[in-house]
DNA sequence: AGTGATACTGAGAATCGTTCTCAACCGGTG
DNA sequence: CACCGGTTGAGAACGATTCTCAGTATCACT
């Protein structure tokens, strides 16, 4: 019921995956939408956003959201890592780590939670914005999670 | 034009404040301005969403982004501390735990950035969604970022 | 080739959370 | 009292996302 139960791999959907496998940010629907759009003019935001979700659900995308509250993000690397997220130009950088195991079961015993999984996000300055001095991007100051 | 320079402490704002202060839970924006009315009834929503932004940035308030699309969540143990997300309930849970300051360090050292902070969160299923074997909820299965 | 059944699509409307705009208001100061 | 800047509430505006719906493509049979 959510597998490639007779899923289709359409012109649409093949564009779509192939402009995720492409780049090398992580772009928003609006921008997947656009880049396809180069290759597959007729092609709407709903049938992007549809296709997105789908890949995600597959398991052949990750969704992530930047923690302030702009439109989510699209990876096509499936694989575990994390991110670092500029303040200056909000940029994504994927980060690879030695993950958390262990923390995972001590916050599960503590707390009772049946633990899954996690998301890690730093925050910071990339190199570029701390050599331009730009401070943190208005619109999203101070709003990081946490 | 952070601090409170000249921040008025009005009826709303202590409003608005006490609602959060009481709260264990962790309110959405609508949650707070509904709770808000039952003690200062004529209230707007927009006062409700400065007041909260006002909060955050004198660091009176948390934000937070559940990382599915939904609506943010505030929190008024400004403390540093992390949560775990009930897939099936959508339910927060604060948790604290040894830091990842260390870490910090070396992704910065690996990255070339400047870091000043970090957004953990941890997914799963509580107590009582693992006792009535809900599923993840409908509208943000598998939608956990990363 | 003809016929359904079903999945997929694009356009645009609808929805949701949030911010903006603006006129009215309030409290303190000169 | 008149003025001033910060504050307020209502509602419009906005951006991101989802929904609706009618039209289309594709498959399984015949």
């Amino acid at each position: 019921m959510n597998d490639q139960t007779d899923l289709r791999l359409t012109p649409q959907r093949m564009a779509v995956l192939a402009v995720l496998a492409a780049a090398r940010d992580h772009p928003t629907a609006a921008e997947v939408h656009e880049r396809v759009r180069t290759v597959s003019p007729g092609i709407g935001s709903a049938t992007v956003y549809r296709t997105l979700a789908l890949l995600v659900s597959a398991g052949r995308a990750l969704e992530l959201n930047l923690g302030d509250g702009t439109a989510a993000r699209y990876d096509a690397n499936t694989s575990r890592h994390d991110h670092v997220v500029c303040d200056g130009c909000r940029r994504a950088v994927d980060i690879d780590h030695p993950v958390l195991d262990g923390m995972m079961a001590q916050i599960a015993c503590r707390s009772g939670f049946a633990i899954t999984g996690y998301d890690l996000r730093f925050r910071g300055l990339c190199p570029d914005c701390q050599a331009n001095g730009s401070g943190p991007a208005r619109g999203a100051a101070g709003t990081g999670q946490q």
